[in-house]
DNA sequence: AGAAATGATTAGCG
DNA sequence: CGCTAATCATTTCT
């Protein structure tokens, strides 16, 4: 019967009580149909045996009561045998009748059963309804990839590997901390897609992680600015319409605002080492800039903050790839080549542009 | 409670 | 098979 091998599959039926690990065992490796699902097992295991158990009871109660009830019957026939006749044939059919009722009942049992093996397991198949947010310092790592990557977010296996491992290992301080690689693979794939869709939204932790990378090498950094101030590295003009209105006209908000957040370490918890001497160079350099609440005409010293950052910090892969210095490598089409199209650009950049939803002023 | 963020799944494409 | 795009379901933020 499919039922009954289903649940002997399961490991809910099978081996009476007392052989509970081996079948619990097996039953794990029958809905371990892929590799990567050792993580929260036991709440499986929990909630699997919680259901054995329920099965065997009501088997048993059901069994019990079937006894019980063909006895009481035959009891009856016996009883009415002394003012009747009675055929041990029709003693026969009674019990099998009795007996067929309850195996019908079993059935049920067996079949609510294998439905609530179902549900669990596809509950619990589906990660979507287990979902745990990654740690902090998992996404920290993801970001810094993809961000010091941003020409060309598409990690290899090795690399996904690496980064899967560096999350995991990072991460290590009790659940969910293994981040297997599909799971870097789901990550970079959300990422692409949503960075690409709303590119504006990104800037500031586009910037964020591009500096964070760069401050790797404040001496560099610090070298660089002071002879920058005339080179122009920034800007490789490859071909590319990517103009600078495209951001300028969504992110000249963000920007102050992710200035401010970077300068004053006023984002959370990111904390810039060398921030003070970076920050007294770029003060320098623009001549004026002011702290907190700016009065926002932003534009100019918006961006000349932004120069000095993309002259000084310009060597880094990641801002290589920042839009917010420099081209970055999508197309208009949605790709994401780091060949660029000689100089025909068919569809205007829609990311970008749909990000103003105010035009007036 | 509702919105936003986010990880996972799915269909479709090359 | 890996990717994109759309979507789902859950978690986190407001």
């Amino acid at each position: 019967m499919r039922l009954d091998n289903m649940l002997l599959a399961e490991g809910v039926s099978g081996p009476e009580k007392g052989g509970g690990a081996s079948a619990v065992a097996a039953a794990t490796a029958a809905v371990g149909v892929g590799a990567d699902n050792s993580i929260e097992h036991s709440d499986y295991r929990a909630k699997l045996t919680q259901i054995r158990q329920i099965y065997h009871t009501e088997l048993e109660k059901y069994e019990q009561a079937c006894n019980e009830f063909t006895t009481h019957v035959m009891n009856l026939l016996r009883e009415q045998s002394r003012t009747r006749p009675i055929s041990p044939k029709e003693i026969e059919r009674m019990v099998n009748i009795i007996h067929r009722k309850f195996s019908s009942i079993q059935m049920q049992l067996k079949q609510s059963t294998c439905e609530a093996v179902m549900i669990l397991r596809s509950r619990f198949l589906d990660a979507r309804r287990k979902r745990r947010n990654f740690s902090k310092q998992a996404t920290e790592i993801l970001n810094e990839y993809f961000y010091s990557h941003l020409s060309n977010p598409y990690p290899s296996e090795e690399a996904k590997e690496e980064l899967a491992k560096k999350c995991a290992i990072t991460v290590s301080q009790g659940k969910g901390s293994t981040i297997t690689v599909s799971q870097v693979s789901n990550w970079f794939g959300n990422k692409r897609i949503r960075y690409k869709k709303n590119i504006g939204k990104f800037q500031e932790e586009a910037n964020l992680y591009a500096a964070k990378t760069a401050v790797t090498a404040t001496q560099a950094v610090a070298a660089a600015v002071h002879n920058s101030q005339t080179n122009s590295p920034a800007t490789p003009s490859s071909g590319f319409q990517m103009k600078d209105e495209d951001f300028q006209l969504d992110a000249t908000e963000d920007k102050n605002n992710l200035l401010n957040n970077i300068f004053t370490g006023s984002s959370g918890s990111y904390s810039l080492p060398g921030s003070g001497d970076m920050f007294m160079s770029m003060s320098n350099l623009n001549g004026s800039y002011q702290p907190a609440q700016v009065p926002v005409p932003g534009q100019t010293q918006g961006d000349s903050i932004r120069h000095a950052i993309g002259q000084s910090l310009g060597y880094s892969d990641g801002l290589r790839g920042n839009p917010l210095y420099s081209p970055h490598g999508l197309n208009g089409n949605g790709g994401w080549h780091d060949a660029v199209t000689p100089s025909s650009v068919t569809s205007p950049i829609e990311g970008a542009n749909s990000v103003h939803s105010d035009t007036s002023n």
